[in-house]
RNA sequence: GGGGCUGUAGCUUAGCAUGGUUGGAGCACCCGGCUGAUAACCGGGAGGUCACCGGUUCAAAUCCGGUCAGCCCCA
């Protein structure tokens, strides 16, 4: 022996083990950076990463994401493409990091944070940000997830800002960006409007009051509309009610008052009425009402009835309050009427003097409206209702609909630029595209871009007392306009700053907005890159980027705001393909979430699980379909992906070594079932690669599993005696080849999956201190496809199979020989494919036999239901004559594919047949692929012989086993038995001997034997060592 | 209230686009077998109202309509 060249697992050490240790390894030899920088100049992939905030612990979902990401980014560097923007992202403003800050102060409001002073805040949330950055660094290192850190973008920098400052004057140059007055949901605690995504993110359940009103028609003492709403405390601030002018509506009398409602709900509300007469809601525009509460001096031209399409019949009464100052529709009204609005509500969400409930937060008030509204005899009926509301995403502060100066972006003028857009995008799954996103798009609403906030980007527009406005492009635009660029382009230094108006020469302040967090995170394909500053980034050659992926969440998110940025600035869709994941869910398939106390930290589940457990399990069904983590799921991966890959292995390298053998290339190999292997590595190439291009990665993972199945547990299976028998000869070494070859390129093909064990594998493969994410991804070599090959083979599966139930249909076990198995098959198989699995078989003869030298009999009879309709009164004397002539009939049919009676032919289908094998054979069949197995039952005395002899080698081989011995450590074998068994050690010792590595077989009567119970016989066996 | 996805054995799931013999696997369970790489493997058994109801069809897990449940999104 030369030494081992193929070093053997240790089996001491768990796959978790491996994984740190080859962490330590990429570490050390710094190949990380390497291969995260190295260009081959061939093709062009351009990742982008979705940034999340380090001020929170990275979790599963995290951990899955990072794990998708870096899985295509690894399978594309393999697959000869160079990796661009292949760097981390942080997302460092918004509203979540001042209220964490605001909590640490414990501050309530806005003037508490002024007064402390915004440099001090903002300073604060700056630090805050990235309070868990190393755990996120050394969750990402765990994982595996290959990125470039120190060349993350970070949307805090005035790089980043002063690029997206660039946007946004675009922006408002094309008028696309403009000021309003407008309703926007308003956070009356953070005291700022938010933006339809974050308001979606806030909705609850909750109860609310919901009341039917009475509003007296003008002119009347006893007519009255009712409204229903479950806002009471905006009541006060009534000044129409609106009608759908198409519905109908009716005028009903019950106990001496008269009401119009919705005609479809008058049984509703009224058990006894008269109905008076019926309308359409256009025909009561116009009518005028008296004020239902006299608290605040109307505008002109309300109090009427107006008509608005958005009434609907489904809940309420058709007829619809409308206080402009908090709902968007019915500011639209006011809006129309070309009236004022009144509005007695504080920012901080109080009533002010205008009413009596002054200082009262507006929900609060609710009840004490409700007591007014029902001593003034104008409450009709009031309950609760459940129904959803939106809050505030972060502080779970009820929003208000509130009219208020705002900043927008007019998304909506800009739907078929999204839609068009939307249409070069490979969604995965595909549903996603013209379902929940396309949808979205189709609707788009402009976006509510500014926040009357602190830590953000700040709004980059100025405004002098003539009301003249100018946005700036970037820091030197600031110049331009006589202001002095500050250090930091954060508030407060910004708000410092003073340019001077082109227009009438006064001085101009900015806005005091900043904008919306998403409008970072949405910019980072441009600003990431500090676009347009940076001349080396041109970004008709970098946008869209080829691939994000993020969860389902970030549809209306990051996916979402991307989109429209990109739409917006370039004209062209932002990404090419994105793949959107969904959740992880606990064990009991809940939803984790800190207050539930369910939450598994990123760090928890890769101490627990190990990075390349954790991986396979983040690919273990569709990454679309949400999955529950499932501990016993997770190691069973592990174990049949990794364990078998490391066995397979194992194999290899033991064998390997006893034989000198040392890889150098792959030639033709010549044996079938290695010729075999191939064909089916090479199909798998060509699967595994499909399915890594279409995104459907755990599909390609299916398909490595399943090829490392047939490897270990048909190719090894039936090889080993090859490998263990002889010399190295050609046979041998070109079998070694395939062997190392197919071990080789599964590995390479794992490497994106698990990049550790792969790792670990590869380089007990290689021997050298290469990396095999440095490799190239196995090209498919379409010269060992042999698809014929690969379906004979499938038919030899299934004969083992089948053979294996016959035995045991009949009693007989695997180690027993049988004397004949006959072997039917629609196809024919190779001479040498029967040799391979021969041993298996355990026979002294094998054949194949034609359709009608199957030893069956049958029993047949008609299919009444096919052949009464046919034979009519016949039928009976047919039933008759084919149980008779069932031999012959049943040939016929083998023969001719149906039989013949009288002038009709019978099909198979036509009749009911009994199939019986004769009676020394146990039979077996598969109808599909169409294999029928014949197995003789009958052992004679001789083949009793052999089965006792195996019986024998088998016990010792056992023993050999749990001593430890090694391959080729030669014994004695001490016996006792019966005379049977002597009989079969005469006939069959020098086979025991051979198997064995026995030298003698020594019958004794001593006591000190293991005692074997075989078949009832009991044979003692001891077995020590000799030289 | 609207939209999307999911629902297949105790658990995890394949199949569904393009309807077609008897719905396929893995885990777990029971019985048996194989094994000098393998805590691996193989065979059998038990376990399925393919969520439910209805329709189309000679034929539905698959197509259509509706219902229910879970999750997600929107209002």
């Amino acid at each position: 022996m030369t030494g081992k060249v193929y070093s053997s697992i240790d089996t001491n050490k768990s796959i978790n083990d491996i994984d740190k240790e080859i962490l330590e390894y990429w570490k050390k030899n710094d190949i990380i950076n390497e291969i995260i920088h190295k260009k081959r100049d061939m093709k062009k992939f351009i990742f982008l990463e979705g940034p999340p905030t380090a001020n929170g612990k990275p979790h599963v979902g995290h951990l899955m994401t990072r794990t998708m990401k870096d899985t295509v980014m690894r399978y594309k560097f393999m697959d000869g493409y160079d990796i661009f923007r292949r760097t981390g992202g942080w997302d460092c403003h918004g509203l979540p990091v001042e209220l964490e800050a605001e909590k640490h102060f414990g501050f309530n409001s806005k003037s508490e944070i002024e007064n402390f002073g915004i440099e001090k805040f903002n300073e604060y949330c700056k630090e805050s940000i990235f309070r868990y950055i190393d755990e996120w660094d050394e969750v990402d290192d765990l994982i595996g997830f290959w990125i470039d850190r120190n060349n993350s973008y970070i949307t805090l920098k005035n790089e980043y800002m002063e690029s997206e400052w660039w946007a946004l004057k675009t922006l408002f140059d094309k008028k696309m960006l403009t000021k309003d007055y407008k309703i926007v949901p308003y956070c009356p605690r953070c005291g700022t409007s938010l933006s339809s995504h974050e308001v979606a993110q806030g909705y609850k359940n909750v109860d609310d009051p919901s009341v039917y009103v009475k509003f007296r028609e003008k002119n009347y003492d006893n007519r009255y509309f009712i409204a229903w709403t479950t806002t009471p405390w905006t009541l006060p601030s009534n000044e129409f009610l609106v009608v759908n002018p198409e519905f109908e509506y009716s005028l009903i009398s019950s106990e001496g008052n008269e009401y119009y409602l919705l005609s479809s709900i008058v049984d509703q509300l009224f058990g006894d009425y008269k109905l008076i007469s019926k309308c359409k809601g256009r025909d009561l525009v116009n009518l005028e009402y008296y004020q239902l509460m006299p608290f605040i001096k109307l505008p002109q031209n309300t109090l009427k009835i107006v008509s608005g399409n958005f009434v609907t019949s489904e809940d309420g009464t058709g007829i619809v309050h409308a206080a402009p100052a908090f709902g968007m529709d019915d500011f639209e009204i006011a809006k129309k009427e070309k009236t004022g609005i009144v509005n007695p509500v504080l920012l901080d969400g109080k009533f002010n003097d205008m009413v009596p409930w002054k200082n009262i937060f507006v929900t609060d008030a609710n009840i004490p409206i409700i007591d007014y509204l029902k001593k003034n005899k104008v409450l009709f009926k009031s309950q609760k209702i459940k129904h959803t509301y939106p809050f505030c995403y972060r502080c779970s502060t009820r929003l208000l609909y509130y009219p208020m100066d705002a900043w927008f972006i007019k998304v909506s003028e800009i739907r078929n630029l999204l839609v068009d857009n939307n249409e070069k995008i490979n969604w995965y799954p595909d549903y996603i595209k013209d379902g929940r996103f396309g949808n979205f798009l189709s609707e788009a609403k402009d976006w509510a871009l500014s926040r009357n906030r602190y830590w953000g980007t700040p709004l980059p527009i100025w405004k002098c007392k003539n009301n003249h406005y100018i946005s700036i492009s970037g820091k030197k635009d600031i110049k331009k306009y006589g202001g002095t660029i500050p250090e930091d382009l954060h508030r407060p230094f910004i708000d410092n700053v003073k340019l001077n108006c082109p227009y009438c020469y006064e001085t101009m302040d900015r806005e005091p907005y900043v904008i919306d967090t998403w409008f970072d995170s949405g910019s980072a394909n441009y600003a990431a890159m500090h676009y347009p500053f940076n001349e080396d980034f041109k970004a008709v050659n970098n946008i869209p980027v080829d691939f994000i992926t993020e969860a389902i969440d970030q549809t209306r998110g990051w996916f979402y705001t991307q989109h429209v940025i990109s739409s917006l600035l370039f004209g062209t869709n932002a990404y090419k393909n994105v793949l959107s994941i969904a959740f992880i869910l606990d064990e009991h398939g809940q939803k984790m979430s800190k207050s539930k106390g369910n939450f598994v930290t990123a760090r928890e589940f890769i101490d627990i699980y190990g990075a390349d457990a954790a991986r396979l399990f983040f690919f273990s069904g569709a990454p679309w379909n949400s999955k529950s983590i499932d501990k016993k799921l997770i190691g069973d991966l592990s174990r049949k992906t990794l364990g078998t890959l490391g066995n397979v292995y194992s194999f290899f390298s033991s064998n390997a070594n006893l034989d000198n053998f040392v890889f150098e290339k792959l030639e033709k190999p010549d044996n079938f079932i290695d010729k075999w292997l191939l064909s089916r590595l090479n199909s798998t190439i060509k699967n595994v690669r499909n399915n890594m291009d279409s995104y459907n990665m755990h599909i390609a993972l299916k398909n490595l599993i399943d090829f490392i199945d047939d490897f270990s547990n048909f190719y090894l299976r039936l090889s080993r005696k090859r490998f263990w028998e002889g010399e190295l000869n050609r046979q041998k070494k070109l079998s070694y080849e395939v062997l190392y070859h197919s071990l080789l390129t599964v590995v390479k093909m794992l490497a994106p999956f698990t990049p550790f064990y792969s790792e670990y594998i590869y380089q007990l493969l290689s021997g050298e201190e290469k990396s095999v994410h440095e490799e190239l991804f196995p090209e498919m070599d379409g010269d060992f496809v042999d698809t014929d090959l690969e379906n004979q083979f499938k038919y030899a599966m299934n004969i083992l199979e089948l053979a294996r139930r016959a035995r045991q249909d009949a009693g007989i076990k695997g180690r027993q020989p049988v004397s004949e198995v006959l072997i039917y098959s629609d196809i024919t198989l190779a001479g040498e494919i029967l040799e391979i699995i021969s041993p298996e078989l355990n026979s002294e003869k094998i054949k194949f036999i034609k359709v009608n030298e199957k030893p069956l009999n049958a029993i047949i009879k008609p299919n009444y239901s096919k052949i009464a309709p046919i034979l009519k009164s016949d039928t009976a004397e047919f039933a008759n004559y084919a149980l008779q002539n069932s031999k012959k009939l049943y040939e016929e049919l083998l023969q001719n594919g149906n039989i013949s009676y009288q002038n009709n032919k019978f099909t198979k289908d036509m009749l009911n047949i009994e199939e019986i094998p004769d009676s020394y054979y146990s039979f077996t069949s598969d109808d599909k692929l169409g294999i029928d197995v014949f197995i003789n039952k009958n052992i004679d005395e001789n083949l009793k012989l052999i089965g006792y002899a195996r019986e024998i080698i088998r016990r010792i081989q056992i023993m050999r086993k749990d001593m430890n011995l090694e391959y080729s450590q030669y014994i004695d074998t001490y016996l006792k038995c019966s005379d049977q068994i002597k009989a079969s050690i005469k006939k069959y010792g020098d086979m025991i001997k051979n198997e064995t590595l026995t030298r003698n077989i020594i019958l004794t009567m001593d006591e000190d034997l293991k005692i074997w119970d075989v078949d009832s016989e009991k044979i003692g066996i001891k077995i020590a060592s000799v030289n």
